[in-house]
DNA sequence: GTTAGCACTCACAAGCGAAGAGTGCTAACA
DNA sequence: TGTTAGCACTCTTCGCTTGTGAGTGCTAAC
């Protein structure tokens, strides 16, 4: 059977209109209110050829039809229009997102933020990944004779720490060598890279000092490329789910909860996502928990390198076009806020 | 009318019965369960002047009791022992909370997951307030020519930092003196303290070369010493709410989640409660959405001062025994924490 | 190929009755 | 005088039935 003209308008149809209501569409419905000049019975007889092809369900009987995962997947790939976003809306999200913005995770933070709002669904942000920063230098600095704070610097700026208890006292002096030491060692090594390394051989390898404190500091060492390295993952909008006809029943909202707590799982999903515009449709999803939620992922970029990801989760009767327009924008302008500060840089 | 023994033990009964099933309790029941050798048509009686009384409530003629919140503050008051927690139990919550934390606000994270664990409510932990650390010194680290990063490092080790631009190139040798010239004008002063000063004027009356980056540095300044008394709120067991009875509303649990994802209300509201461990019951709370909830909070010190606080949120049927002994216990156990790390600086 | 007509299906809400839990009252009892 | 058995009464809950309405599928006519 093929997939004549009229039956894509009619699936086109039923699909915008099971996206806006949330119940079963029946043929009157498309014969009345979306004028393809046929009556309910030929739309009907459309339906049914429809059903048969796998575009749509039948929750019972005597009801309307449901597009199915396949529809939603024909739609997203081959009838879905690109929704421009008006000026006027792409100034608001432009401004909500760089208002008040001091650091670049907070721009992230607020992508998350204006991506829920705006498309009342769940919205997540990655913060940047950064295994590909390099290390600019490590410092040691004295709280007391016994306690320092071990602080690595990458090239981009970033910074991250610990508290490094020492089991003997150690001199500022002493602290200087062994910072310095540190520095010569991994500066210019990508934070990844630097994990890789034998970092007690460097150590052992290395002045007398660093021997004597490698086992108090090295583990500092390890924690904080590793802190650093870990990426933020940002939620926001996770109330909306309320207000998703799908998500009325109590189990089913729990269940939402539950997964979207287990944060871990859903970074390492996320960081596992291909790069662009990713839309996944119920039953396409790996995990059990997703399989009637459709999620949308989009990757912000800096220098053409994959950076980090954003997106929303909702439910497979989701407005696509509009979802992939806003999404994409916002990565636009997250790759072009990064740009600014780089550029900046080498002014 | 009198409280008399017997009264105060049948009301003690339909609490521990209705905190159990969630379910008005019968004369019954009451009768049959707990030995107090009377027949359910005394106990009735007996529920007749508590009711009276205002300690009971009837959701409708034919049904059983329901203690009134005015019950609850009787029982926590004055009827509820004090549960110990078995050793093994202690132990558990122990080192539950010590294992694998390397940093404080680990700890507070930590206990946060601990306490929901162990209560099945949602808990919250609030970081250490900072205000009454002490600056120690201030570091601007060059990154480039026109990007360095302003850190403080307080005298407990705390770090914070920022991200700040300039204007105009600036030579390691003048950061190096701005940073000098920031320390000797702050150090020893309390967080809170620095703030209140007047920081631009410090910077005008000092070194040519701070005037000149003073619109860079001091907002970057502000911005981290505000950043640094930022406190977090960490929630944990959000999603045991779904297995109240009281909350399988779907609206019910929807104005739960609404009020816990305002972070910076909750954080406010805490900040604000007493000393010690404090029972908040349903209406005595302020807020109408916690007017059907009770709240336990506590605090943590550190050489005696406040510090921080971590707490429960439920129903107000909750065990309030026993979440106030766990709570007790993590506090004493974070302030013993807290205490080894100062004990430690001090050897 | 399209459409009107009609029987049929199914979910859903409303109405009803029986069952069960629990109370309040009264009268008898220790 | 406090306690208890007994009983009528109340109210919720659950299952059952029934009516309604939305929608289909099929057939026959256009």
């Amino acid at each position: 059977m093929d997939l004549t003209e009229r039956k894509l308008k009619i699936l086109q149809a039923i699909i915008a209109d099971f996206v806006r209501t949330a119940e079963p569409v029946g043929s009157r419905t498309i014969s009345r209110n979306y004028d393809l000049g046929v009556s309910p019975a030929t739309v009907r007889n459309e339906m049914s050829d429809l059903e048969e092809m796998g575009y749509l369900t039948h929750p019972h009987t005597s009801s309307g039809r449901v597009p199915s995962e396949k529809a939603y997947r024909l739609y997203v790939n081959e009838m879905m229009g690109k929704k421009e976003l008006t000026p006027a809306e792409k100034d608001v999200i432009a401004k909500k997102l760089l208002d008040n913005v001091s650091e670049l995770d907070n721009l992230i933070e607020r992508a998350a933020q204006v991506l829920s709002e705006i498309t009342s669904l769940t919205a997540f942000a990655l913060s940047p990944g950064k295994e590909q920063e390099r290390l600019k230098y490590v410092n040691l600095i004295p709280i007391d004779d016994r306690t320092v704070v071990l602080m690595i610097v990458s090239d981009t700026g970033e910074v991250s720490n610990t508290t490094v208890r020492l089991d003997r006292p150690a001199s500022d002096d002493t602290l200087r060598v062994l910072a310095k030491n540190m520095t010569y060692n991994y500066a210019g090594k990508t934070l990844s890279e630097a994990l890789k390394l034998d970092i007690i051989k460097t150590f052992r390898e290395d002045a007398e000092a660093m021997a004597m404190y490698q086992n108090n500091i090295v583990p500092g060492f390890i924690r904080t490329l590793e802190d650093m390295l870990n990426v933020n993952l940002y939620m926001d909008g996770l109330t909306n789910i309320f207000s998703i006809p799908e998500y009325s029943d109590i189990e089913k909202a729990r269940h939402f909860f539950e997964m979207m707590s287990r944060k871990e799982e859903i970074t390492r999903k996320l960081i596992g996502t291909d790069d662009g515009i990713i839309v996944t449709i119920g039953g396409e999803n790996q995990e059990a928990e997703l399989c009637d939620c459709s999620v949308v992922t989009a990757t912000y970029h800096v220098d053409g390198k994959m950076v980090g990801k954003l997106g929303v989760i909702g439910p497979t009767r989701m407005k696509y076009d509009e979802v992939t327009s806003v999404v994409e924008f916002l990565t636009d302008n997250i790759s072009k806020a990064f740009m600014i500060t780089e550029g900046d840089e080498n002014e």
